[in-house]
DNA sequence: CCGTATCCAGTGGGATACTG
DNA sequence: CAGTATCCCACTGGATACGG
């Protein structure tokens, strides 16, 4: 994961270090909740459910040392500090759009294919059981007949 | 990452799971590779560098269970496999391709802005030490001044 | 050629507790 | 409020060997 490994990425295109950040679950999220304005920290960690603060933390750290994001700390009472997008990051909102506004739509297509597949893999499972003649692939999730 | 665990899910939008899908190093390679056509599976080895044939075959499934990538098998001499994108997968490549493009674009930009993070960084924990007086965040890799 | 099976090290990330 | 520190386990994914 050191970004300055890079005989081990010489021999493909360095736009993978770039991908490799974006190809996180949480940075996506993260940058999702941002695109609306600017949010301190314990906003985004209500917002984007099931996140624990070191993962939060961390993921914002990362971005921040990408460009992405800003970290801004106000000196207040209790200290308060505002994540928000750099103009770098604002560049990428449309593409992280793009991605959420696909998963949003094409989420049912999704689902049923990963139905069709895993019926499909466990009919398989059960005829190959009770041929008892083996070559069938146990698939991700066979669904274990019992 | 049982997709079945929809419990888990209830408090947030379940466009989560798709993404938790895309988010993938690995996935978003393949994706990006089977835009320019179908692919066989050495052809891919290949193509995308440092990837072992365990990962690739997972990802491939992965992709094939959620109904973006089909699987054809050739009966030839020595079996031959394609892959290709479904027609729910073709909808994604405009996404994908501004996924890379993005990258390609700003890697420049993204690598700078680490640079300047770290730098910055070091300077902060070499103040601290020197001042005798905590406070700095060890950052990410503070690239140990030692 | 296209996988699957097995082993195993490394790490991502959850839970928890503590600071400024 | 916004972190940092620690423990620790589950899973990722690499290497290797074998099978259809």
């Amino acid at each position: 994961m050191c970004a300055y490994d890079y005989d081990v990425y010489h021999d493909c295109c360095p736009t993978r270090l770039v991908l490799e950040r974006l190809a996180d679950k949480w940075a996506l999220l993260i940058l999702d909740r941002l695109k609306h304005g600017p949010q301190r920290f314990n906003s985004l960690k209500r917002d984007i459910k099931r996140v624990t603060q070191k993962v939060l933390t961390q993921t914002l750290r990362k971005l921040e040392r990408d460009g992405l994001v800003s970290r801004t700390v106000h000196a207040t009472a209790p200290v308060t500090v505002e994540y928000a997008l750099t103009p770098l990051g604002q560049t990428l909102t449309d593409t992280v759009s793009a991605l959420t506004h696909w998963a949003e739509l094409n989420m049912d297509a999704v689902l049923a294919a990963q139905n069709a597949y895993d019926s499909a893999a466990q009919q398989a499972a059960a005829q190959a059981a009770s041929v008892h003649r083996m070559g069938a692939r146990p698939a991700l999730s066979p669904a274990s007949p019992a």
